[in-house]
DNA sequence: ATGTTACTTTGAAAAGC
DNA sequence: GCTTTAAAAAGTAACAT
């Protein structure tokens, strides 16, 4: 069994699509969000920001919306929360009830070791390794799909899992390969 | 029958159009890089299985010229850096960037066959350095012990040699400026100036100059 | 010569070009 | 494909002091 122990993960940010089932007037909502960016030209979307949950929200007029940053489940959840109960004091009237699809999870976190890329790139299959351009081996997990930058210092960030479950089962599948080619033991020479 | 014809007829068209101008454009990147003719030839197969593969779609025949050119580079062990190529292709070291780790991905380049030793930028920064065979020894002598105590892992190669040969010139008294190194190696002199203390540190060197 | 800020990489959705 | 959002990792770059 892979030794998970010593493994950290933190949450960083999540992404979510939300669908409020009502088409929306962003020259409308614009009005009632504070500090709120609205370029048709460039983007599509009115571009909102809220302090508490801290989250930044993409407002489309189809009445869908993409909520980032956020450290929780819970925080989109008020978030989304916040924005209908706005979007109610201007008139809107809602049918149902928002539906929230968590797309993305971004995790960084520690493997509680250190490596030596060279050698990692060197056996690891399907794995990217190019410090010219950038210092993380970059390894995708086929399922559950996700991909982690590893450092050399042994801190990681898996990016595209859709729970923190798939992000753990995405970890310990990368230190299973780690294991199988040799690679976790201190071969740390000094 | 006869519209399927002639559209084919316009797709092998296009096709070779699309070739003759991918290979014109190898052949002036290549020219101007002094690249031996092998490393335009495997360029050139590069591109065609890249095209075979489909792999351009979404990609500037610019782009993944100069990708093919950088990965024949790198799988013949000729020392080039992106910087380089990226000079006389015109599309940005960004995009070039993007299109060779693509293909690299999807002809199966791994890291080991696009590995190229330190010791192959030595020779290249030292040559148009003009420094001595003792520098280049000396250099790579440190190269490998810093890479025995574990502090290359992540780090670009090319400032890390170029710190290497910085400090090898000072230690056996044919000095280079961190300047000029760092122009050859194509990084910042900020990126050799902290190399260089890393591995005067590390290394415990003792540099009294 | 430092210090700050900014950009490289990964992931996904939104509507439209 | 691009546009916009967010955030981390570690390295390098750009520009200021």
């Amino acid at each position: 069994m892979v030794d998970m122990s010593k493994v950290k993960l933190r949450i960083e940010n999540i992404v979510a699509s939300v669908d409020l089932f009502t088409q929306l007037d962003l020259e409308k909502v614009i009005e009632i969000c504070p500090n709120s960016k609205y370029n048709p030209e460039e983007f599509p979307g009115i571009i909102c920001r809220f302090d508490e949950p801290k989250v930044a929200l993409l407002v489309f007029s189809s009445g869908k919306l993409v909520v980032t940053g956020a450290k929780s489940v819970e925080d989109i959840e008020r978030a989304v929360s916040k924005l209908v109960q706005m979007l109610s004091k201007i008139g809107t009237k809602f049918q149902r009830a928002p539906q929230i699809d968590i797309q993305n999870m971004v995790f960084s976190g520690d493997i509680g070791m250190e490596f030596n890329l060279d050698a990692v790139a060197l056996v690891l299959p399907n794995c990217e390794y190019e410090p010219e351009q950038f210092p993380g081996v970059i390894y995708r997990v086929k399922e559950p799909r996700a991909v982690i930058l590893l450092f050399s210092s042994g801190k990681i960030v898996c990016s595209g899992a859709k729970s923190e479950h798939d992000a753990w089962e995405a970890v310990r599948k990368l230190l299973r390969e780690l294991e199988k080619y040799g690679l976790i033991e201190e071969e740390e020479e000094f | 029958r006869l519209r399927k014809w002639q559209s084919r007829l316009r797709v092998s068209d296009a096709a070779e159009r699309n070739l003759a101008f991918a290979l014109s454009e190898l052949d002036r990147i290549a020219s101007q890089l002094k690249l031996p003719k092998h490393v335009e030839e495997e360029a050139a197969r590069l591109y065609r299985e890249a095209v075979r593969r489909g792999l351009i779609r979404g990609r500037s025949i610019e782009s993944v010229i100069a990708a093919c050119v950088y990965a024949a580079c790198r799988l013949l062990k000729i020392p080039r850096t992106l910087d380089e190529i990226a000079d006389i292709a015109r599309v940005d070291k960004k995009e070039i960037g993007r299109s060779f780790r693509f293909i690299a991905r999807n002809l199966n380049l791994t890291p080991k066959k696009l590995f190229v030793k330190p010791t192959d930028y030595v020779n290249k920064f030292a040559d148009e350095l003009g420094l001595s065979e003792k520098v280049r020894r000396r250099a790579i002598e440190l190269l490998e012990e810093a890479y025995n105590r574990g502090l290359t892992s992540g780090k670009s190669p090319a400032g890390l040699v170029a710190a290497a040969l910085y400090i090898a010139s000072l230690l056996e008294g044919e000095k280079r400026t961190q300047r000029e190194v760092a122009e050859v190696a194509r990084v910042t002199e900020v990126t050799v100036r902290n190399r260089y203390k890393e591995l005067v540190e590390k290394l415990g060197l003792k540099i009294t100059l």
